[in-house]
DNA sequence: CTGAAAGCGCTAACAT
DNA sequence: ATGTTAGCGCTTTCAG
């Protein structure tokens, strides 16, 4: 069922078939009818991969993300496959957690199948080998990293200023006589680790040493965040503020606190990360910093879109600030 | 940069070139490390859509979901995409939320991009068009659906036993002598419908009449359960064990209750539905149904690709028991 | 072991 | 308005 039966059926040639199919060009209404028809009847279905190399334009983009799972890239994804799609293109999605090779195939596929540009969701390109990839990649099309960052520059960028916001969570809490922090983190991605300088930062410009911040790496999720407070508190280690690197982790958090007896926030101040519905479900509520994941998606998914129309080359690199979100389980303090 | 120019600078004949990219046939391995030379100067990638133009075969599957946000999908999707990445295969992923125009959209897409199977999670398939349109891509390539059910035969389904798992519970609470439920719904979908019905026949074998059991249809998350509960209390609505569609919903009502002054359990049990992480995270912990969605996930793609491989069709339709998950925000019962 | 040549299904000049 | 034809980049007989 291709353009030749099709034709031959309709007493025309391919070339009027293509030509009813795509409205490229003038046909008589009469044999277009004739054409449809036909179309029709043998339920035809054109061929978009003899399409795509007749044309040398596939319209696939590719959305590669650390992990699909995570509700704040979920978002993202979802609100870039439906803006995309509203515009004719097809998303090809992959999780790039693991290590080079992974991406390896990723970015290798959407190279072979002539994709239209990429989007990632918090993917980190860190070392040399990523780097190159990630070049090998901008060289053929246009890359857009949301939720990270790389030294590469032939990538677009945009992020949030996360750590900005972690750091001015641990300022005005120093600022209200909080002197023993600690922190759970649970990656040391990138963009991880860009929070957690965040963490440390904000304790140096509060003139606190390092002794006044515990950071300790934990398991994912509610458990992680559970088990790692617990560990905390097992050790004797004596902290009145608690942040972490994902709202699931001060989740898990809180409930190891409150079992142990310990108030919140009257005794120690959590504070999640991402700013989830989870933050609304526990009992208190969870303070959180908001990185605006719809924005950067938003604005992910524009860069792209004039990057690939190439009708003008936006800004490389593009930040926007964070938002600290305060609710229940910290008392309310003034952000500078 | 493509086979010819290759084939060229390394004076062989394309054919050759074919050859040792594909490790298709024997190459002496002087004229092989000579086309792997220029093969690395030039960079060259190969043309998926060549290829599959050649062979006929893309590695393509379809993943369509009904929202890539909800935890379950996006769990079930990661895996499923994972697992196919391991066998090469790329996927393209739809959220085909709305009407069928939607659904039109995704399938036709596939259809014509030549996809190789199209697994589904969620998606529903209604009415007469809807279904046409499954029948029309089940004619072409594999069709799995998987956590919501068709009429369409033509269409592999793998589901778990929902309702049954919920009639259980009204049954469970029922004979612990609860006599009035209430259930907050979000969404109108088959599945959904499905749980609904589930709760209504516990009812009814409970002996309980219609006038015991309030359903009610609320906005979606969090909110939607929040001011649901909020409703029922403020119409003095009377129950003492409340059900959801969602444990975000449950979440909500969670709040609701206790802010209104309710014991949980005491006062009033609480179930959520698909035992997310959510669960572990309110005060108390929540009930819920276990859809086991990564089984079906599982289930799902191994369908998938054994009847991609066309070996041996496996069974039509496959259902899965679902798991109650008793933890502090109901009273423990025995489940028979 | 290697090359020549015919397609795969479609688009896009270029004719008519 | 419609038809002819030459690719698009690759795979795959079929010869040699």
């Amino acid at each position: 069922m291709n353009i030749y039966e099709v034709a031959e059926r309709a007493g025309v040639s391919i070339a009027t078939v293509s030509r009813v199919i795509n409205r490229s060009a003038k046909v008589s209404s009469a044999t277009r009818a004739k054409v449809e028809k036909v179309l029709e009847e043998m339920e035809y279905t054109p061929s978009a991969v003899a399409r795509s190399l007749a044309t040398n334009a596939t319209r696939l983009v590719g959305i590669l993300c650390a992990d699909n799972r995570d509700p704040a890239f979920a978002e993202s994804i979802f609100y870039a496959e439906q803006t995309l799609a509203a515009e004719g293109y097809d998303c090809l999605m992959g999780n790039a957690t693991g290590d080079l090779k992974q991406k390896d195939y990723y970015i290798k596929g959407l190279l072979e199948r002539k994709a239209d540009g990429v989007l990632m969701f918090g993917a980190s390109f860190e070392d040399e080998g990523e780097q190159n990839l990630l070049r090998l990649a901008a060289k053929r099309m246009p890359v857009v990293m949301v939720a990270s960052s790389t030294k590469a520059k032939e990538v677009y960028q945009v992020t949030s200023k996360e750590d900005m916001a972690v750091a001015s969570i641990v300022k005005g809490l120093a600022l209200s006589g909080h002197k023993h922090f600690a922190y759970l983190y649970d990656a040391t991605s990138p963009s991880a680790r860009i929070k957690l300088n965040g963490f440390e930062r904000g304790l140096e410009e509060s003139g606190l040493g390092g002794a006044n911040g515990a950071a300790v790496r934990v398991a994912k999720g509610f458990h992680g965040g559970f088990t790692g407070a617990r560990w905390l508190i097992d050790h004797g280690l004596f902290f009145t503020a608690l942040l972490t690197s994902e709202d699931a982790l001060a989740a898990g958090a809180l409930k190891a606190l409150i079992q142990s007896g310990r108030r919140v926030p009257d005794d120690v101040c959590v504070f999640g990360h991402n700013n989830s519905e989870l933050c609304l479900c526990t009992e208190p509520s969870l303070s959180s910093v908001d990185n605006r994941m719809e924005e950067l998606a938003r604005l992910g998914v524009r860069t792209l879109q004039s990057a690939m129309n190439s009708s003008k080359k936006p800004l490389q690199v593009a930040q926007i600030p964070a938002k600290i979100v305060q609710r229940d389980s910290s008392v309310p303090f003034d952000v500078e």
